[in-house]
Formats: C-alpha cells, sequence, structure tokens
DNA sequence: GCGCAGTTTGAGAGCGCTAACAATGGCCGC
DNA sequence: GCGGCCATTGTTAGCGCTCTCAAACTGCGC
C-alpha cells in the first residue's frame, strides 16, 4: 500500500509483472481470478500488486474486452423523492454487482434531448442503460435506434421488446381508494400527475376502478404535476367544494400543498377531508397531520432493474417477476367520513 | 444517422476513414478540431460520419490520453435535498463542460469505506473527484493517498491543499438569527445538526455569533440529525419550554418536524413560536405555516465545484471565489416576539 | 527557376490490457 | 521408460484511438 509520488506515472501491468517476475499475462489472470495458478505465484503478484498500489486501468480494460462495467443511468429530476430514491437503489445495486454508475440527466425531456443522453452513455460504452424518467410513445422510438445496447424502463407503457421494470401503480392506488372507501367516503377526488406520463394515468386507473366496484361516482381527476405548488393551486379548488370529504393525491408532494390549501380554507384533515398520498417520502410522518399514504419500495425497484440489465447484458431470458406491490401506511390524515 | 443492425459491431475510425477516402488519423483530427483540414475533406469526413452513424469509442480515447474526461463524484446521501441538489448542479456543470459523471455512493462513511469509493473512481480514471459528503479528519487522510487526481470537497474544514468549496453556512446562520433577532426576539434556541460535522458547526458558530453580539444568551444547541424525525423529538422538548419563543433550525427537514411537534403542543406558529429552517427545499413554501428559511444555490455551488476540479485538472491555480452567500426567505413561519 | 514557409495529409508506434494460441514441465499408466 | 494428459506460464496480436514525425503539396519572393 505504497503511497505514490506526487502525479507520477501510475504503475501497469507491467511494472507489477517484473517485480514479481512473472509475464503480464499472469498478472492479468491473477487478477481475474483463473483457476490454474500455483499459490506461490499468486501470492508474489498479489504482493508485487500491494507494494506497487497497483490498479488496473479500466480504460484499458474496456477497450481490450469491450465490456466496461458500468451502466448508464438517463433521469429527468432527481431531486424528488421518488427519482432519487430509484437512483439509490440502482446505483447500489450495481456496485454490489460489480458496476459503476454513469448518470446523465436531462433538463427537458424531448427526443432531442433523450438521443443526446443516450449517445453520451453509448460513447461511454456503458452496458446498460436505466432511464429513470418519465416516457411517452416519441421516447421509445429513441430507444429503438439504440438497439445494441440494452436499455431498461421504470415506469412507462410496454411497447414492442421494452418492457418497464414497474411498482404497481394501479395497485397502489386501488389500496389507497379501497381505504377511504371503507372509511365510508362517497366523494373520492383525485388529484393526479399530468396527464399522458404512464404512472399518472395508471394511478388514474387504479382509482377509478375501485369507485367504479364501489358503484360511487368518479369525477374528472384534478390534474396537477407532482410538485407541492400545484397540489396547493388545485387544492384550492378542491379545498372549496363542500361535497369531497376525501382526496387520494397521486404523491406526497402535492399532497402536502393540499394540505395547506385545507388548512388556509379552514378545513380540518382529518375530521372534514381525508388525505391520501403516495410514495411515503420520509416527510410524509411529519406533516400536519402526519399523511396516510402508500409505500414504495424503491430501493428493490432499483434492485430490479439492475437484475432485468444484467440479464439483458448476459443475454440471458428476460424475467419478469411480479411488479412491486406497495403497501398502505395509515397514519393521521385520513378518517371516518364525516356525516 | 442510419440505424445499425442488431448487435452489430459498432463502426470504428477506420471505418470512416475508408468510406471518406482518408487515412484515420485524418479522421481523428476532423474530430479533434485541428486547424488545418480542406474544407471539403471535413466534409466528407462529417459526412461519412453521419452516415455510418459513427460515435468515437471513448475507452479508446482515453487509453491514448490518457483523459477520461469524467468527473467522479462521491456521495453519502442524496436522497436529501442539500446533496441532491448539489450533485444536480455538479452533474450538469460537468456536462457544460464536456465532462461525464460517475457516482459513487457510501453505506457508512468510514476510512475503509472513502478509500473503496476512491478507489473506484480512480480504477475508472476520472480525471477528477467531487466530494459530497460530511468529512472529518480521517477522510481527509483518505484524499492525501490519493495524491494523483485532484479532490474538491464541498464542506468540511480546511486542512493543507484540500479546501473546501463550500456556501458560507455561518454567515446563512447569522442571517437567520439577525432575522429574529430583528423581530424582537430574545430567547432564539438552535435546532442544531449532528456534532463533529462541519456544516452543524459552522452553523452553531454563525448563530452564537449573533446572540453574543446582540448580548442575547446563547443557549445549548438542542442536537439533531438532520432528519425531520429528529427534529420532531428533540422539537417536543423545546415545544415545552415556554420560554424559547424562536427556534433556528439547521435545515428544513428538521423545521418541518419541529412544527408538527410545536402544533402537536398547541403552540401557534408564529403567534406563540417563530421558526426559521436552513436550505429551502421545495417543500418549504407548503409547510403550515410555510417555512421562512434561509436559501442556498445549490446549483450555483456545483457549478464551482466543477471550475474548481477542472482548474486543478488544467493545473491552473487554484482560484478562490467569495464563499456563496445564502439568502433569507421570509414566510410565515417567523414573527414578531410575543409579550 | 529555386528555396522556403506554411498547409494538408499519412505512416508508425504505443496507450494498458486481454484473447488465443503455444510452450514447458510434471505425473500418470502401461 | 515413453506417450499422453493436465497444470502452469509465456508469446503474439490486437482492441480503437492519438501522438510524433515525416512526406507531399501549395504559393510566395527573389
Amino acid at each position: 500500500m505504497a503511497r505514490q509520488g506526487s502525479r507520477s506515472r501510475p504503475p501497469t501491468m507491467a511494472d507489477v509483472a517484473r517485480l514479481a517476475q512473472v509475464s503480464p499475462q499472469t498478472v492479468s489472470r491473477v487478477l481475474n481470478d483463473y483457476a490454474f495458478i500455483r499459490p506461490d505465484t499468486r501470492d508474489r503478484v498479489l504482493q508485487a500488486i500491494d507494494v506497487l498500489d497497483y490498479r488496473p486501468n479500466q480504460a484499458a480494460r474496456t477497450l481490450a474486452t469491450s465490456r466496461s462495467r458500468t451502466i448508464g443511468v438517463v433521469a429527468t429530476d432527481y431531486l424528488s423523492y421518488g427519482p432519487a430514491a430509484a437512483l439509490w437503489g440502482v446505483e447500489r445495486a450495481a456496485g454490489e454487482a460489480g458496476y459503476g454508475v454513469s448518470i446523465v440527466s436531462l433538463r427537458e425531456s424531448n427526443h432531442r434531448a433523450f438521443t443526446e443522453a443516450m449517445q453520451r452513455l453509448v460513447g461511454q460504452s456503458v452496458e446498460g442503460i436505466v432511464m429513470i424518467a418519465p416516457q411517452d410513445q416519441s421516447t421509445h422510438e429513441v430507444f429503438d435506434a439504440f438497439d445494441n445496447v440494452p436499455v431498461v424502463t421504470l415506469s412507462s407503457f410496454e411497447t414492442g421488446e421494452h418492457k418497464p421494470i414497474m411498482l404497481d401503480s394501479a395497485e397502489g392506488s386501488r389500496i389507497a381508494t379501497r381505504h377511504l372507501v371503507e372509511l365510508g367516503h362517497t366523494v373520492i377526488a383525485h388529484l393526479s400527475g399530468p396527464p399522458r406520463f404512464t404512472v399518472s394515468e395508471e394511478r388514474v386507473r387504479g382509482w377509478r376502478e375501485v369507485l367504479a366496484e364501489t358503484g360511487l361516482a368518479a369525477p374528472e381527476p384534478v390534474v396537477g404535476d407532482w410538485t407541492a405548488e400545484s397540489g396547493y393551486l388545485v387544492g384550492r379548488e378542491l379545498a372549496a367544494d363542500r361535497h369531497v370529504t376525501a382526496v387520494y393525491a397521486a404523491n406526497d408532494r402535492m399532497a402536502q400543498g393540499l394540505l395547506l390549501a385545507l388548512h388556509e380554507a379552514g378545513r380540518r384533515v382529518p375530521q372534514d377531508v381525508s388525505v391520501v398520498g403516495f410514495d411515503d417520502v420520509p416527510e410524509a410522518a411529519y406533516m400536519i397531520p402526519p399523511l396516510t399514504t402508500v409505500r414504495q419500495d424503491f430501493a428493490a425497484l432499483g434492485r430490479r432493474c439492475i437484475e432485468a440489465v444484467l440479464a439483458l447484458i448476459g443475454n440471458e431470458p428476460r424475467l419478469e417477476p411480479d411488479p412491486l406491490v406497495p403497501t398502505l401506511v395509515v397514519r393521521e390524515s385520513s378518517g371516518p367520513a364525516p356525516r
């Protein structure tokens, strides 16, 4: 574990080989866990590696093997909890599998930006790409254009080969809505995410299904854009409608904005209005009142993404695990319907 | 912009050269903006590149030049807003400078984990490293062991060559505390971050300074761990103390927990107690009540980190810009002291 | 008409590693 | 005591790019 001189050329495999009195190839074999190496040779090599503080040059390795041991991630927004947590899970799972993670974020999510991001990653010869970004039809065309690198998407509709690894958003919605139904609510509004995004639509779908099953009327969802601000703004209208006694928000941040709007309108939660969110962000338990919400296991999601890309990289049959089912976390923002 | 056949070998520079009827070296020159190329030769090459959808192999480039055009980022936690925003800024600034970003996160922040993370990045031959992680003495020893790659840290104390790029936390504290002083508060508590972290200590320092200047007593800070939960737990004690009419929390999440604790204790904000946070997370404006807080420009911070590493990479003299001064955002959680 | 500076292109070597093949030596059975 | 097999190591040739050096060509002044 020697310290290197300041900015000196790092040692190469040849240096190690010389010191250990073997050929470079033998060093390479030791590094790659080749089976037939005499134990004492291996030891000599390992010791030389240690003495020189040698670390293999990834670029050379990549060039020689055309395997970069790197996964690319394209994200639109990891300032929000969901994407960030997914990124976290992906990065962690990748690390455990011996892969590094290279990340590119998009400012806008249009065709050109996607293409650019993908090109960038492909140029870094990533072995696979995980998309943590909302998608629509046009982005899928982009994936198709990059058909020599496996792409795994994280929530989107299914087209062609690109099946998404996703949480069962619709099921989460059903759970949330059912909870409100069971509490006796009959007018259950939905504060949805922006249309044309699969996650939004899935959540709308689940909510509609339960209302239909139960024979309740399904009003048009009120549309937000995932931000607390939008939750607050459309929440004010919701707050003004005295018929509404329960709102299921498509994520916790909008729910938070909604809580403020209800508070300002003098409507008590949960006595007058029940609120249920989605995500279980760390702050959910500390909102006023603590938010009932649907918890998603983002870490597991990330793990699955990595499993899926690695499978694709290894040309293994694509595994189709059951979607991850979210769970309901009941806190204080939901209660029996008033009468 | 031809589509490639499924999983075929991507085109190389030689392919482009052949098609354009020039030598590979000329293609390389076109790619690297070499000045003396006849315009029509350049056009032929560019066209060939376009036709083949050629993209240079980064690994080969890195190997030949030993420049990877990649910056490594070590982060402990980018699920919190601050680190995530900083990462965002770094990644964005890096992208603009033509650099990619490779990220490694740490589960624990001990010596070994740091070393491992650094090794990993060095192995990917990153040209520089940005640390988005709390540091203490031991981590600095790690940096010193990697003295052939420039490291920029983002908040930590200064030791040796490793001066941190940071926001002026102490000044932020002063601004927040002064605001409360000006509102007439005389008992101003501080809900601090965990000790031994520079950011925490800086913030404690700024708060102490203003109290000292003003001749107010400085109680011991109440210690949290940045989470809303800790804010809530220690907040309950704070709420029980009727003398306290103002609390300055070292971040917004703890402030959120505190707000809940105060609410549950029946203490009104801001009529009975004023609360000021730090960070201006996107949700701050939608807490109950909307939180007065200190805004940090994380994007600028990220930009500066990249500027700093790039300077170090280019062996330019280290620039020492003024620390970024945060600004106060007054909302509804702070008001005149009751009497 | 010749030399020279400057422009434009190409040839050869090498970055650090691994894949493929070849070579060595030891041990076995007969 | 010899062929054959296996364990163990070495040799050679790239991976795709850029560096350095050198060649060819242009136009200019004298």
